[in-house]
DNA sequence: CTTATATTCAACACATCAGTTGATCAACGG
DNA sequence: CCGTTGATCAACTGATGTGTTGAATATAAG
């Protein structure tokens, strides 16, 4: 999974919206329409099918199409992709933390 | 770690800029002053001092005091509770689909 | 064919964001 | 004390984002 800069970018940004993180929760659960995602926002169905597209965009959800509704799935590899890169820096920064406790140790032990 | 929506939002929000994004890279190699956060990048000190802004306002990063600097520090722990309100939901959706490749299959079985 | 439903497009208002310049503040060093 | 340095604040600009309403498109259903 190959996923550059913008990407990051747009994916990062897309899930900043409480909105959009709640359709995500949702499509954890299954595939829903436009109208399904929209039901339990005081918005208009517009409002949510631009927040689709910003999903779409970012790569978290494909569509397809069923008549005339036009299903969301969530796509699970861009969240991988996110979490490997957070984990990244995360984990360096744990790592980092450890060899100053190990040295901090290591000095009070010497002042004994 | 109890973050809560709001701050969520904050913190994948300042994630979706490459260049907060490239100050988390390089605060995970260890802590930097705003002079040396701003260096790689062609915009100014305030510009600087403003993502910075937007870092700690999420809680990803910390500063402390050392005469004029102010140096940042990276926050692990919202890194982590982002990772775990994505897993969440990625998990949950990878689990669905080997449920339903599993479906798919015992169906292909019972049509030979 | 006609009407209803699902979705999207277009144009607009309003707020927020990222950047700038110029001024300010606080700590350091001679 | 005074100039320098690190950092921030204030005001402004242009771009982007989120919402609205109204019109358009396409499929479904009578």
């Amino acid at each position: 999974m190959a996923v550059d800069d913008d990407q990051l970018d747009r994916a990062f940004a897309a899930l900043g919206d409480p909105v959009r993180r709640a359709m995500i929760a949702r499509l954890s659960r299954g595939p829903a329409t436009v109208n399904e995602l929209a039901e339990p926002f005081p918005i208009t169905k517009q409002a949510v099918s631009r927040h689709i597209q910003v999903l779409e965009a970012a790569g978290l959800i494909s569509r397809s199409r069923d008549g005339q509704r036009r299903p969301c799935h969530l796509e699970p590899a861009v969240l991988e992709a996110l979490t490997s890169w957070i984990d990244d820096y995360r984990l360096e920064t744990e790592r980092r933390f450890r060899r100053m406790d190990a040295v901090l140790r290591t000095v009070k032990e010497q002042e004994k």
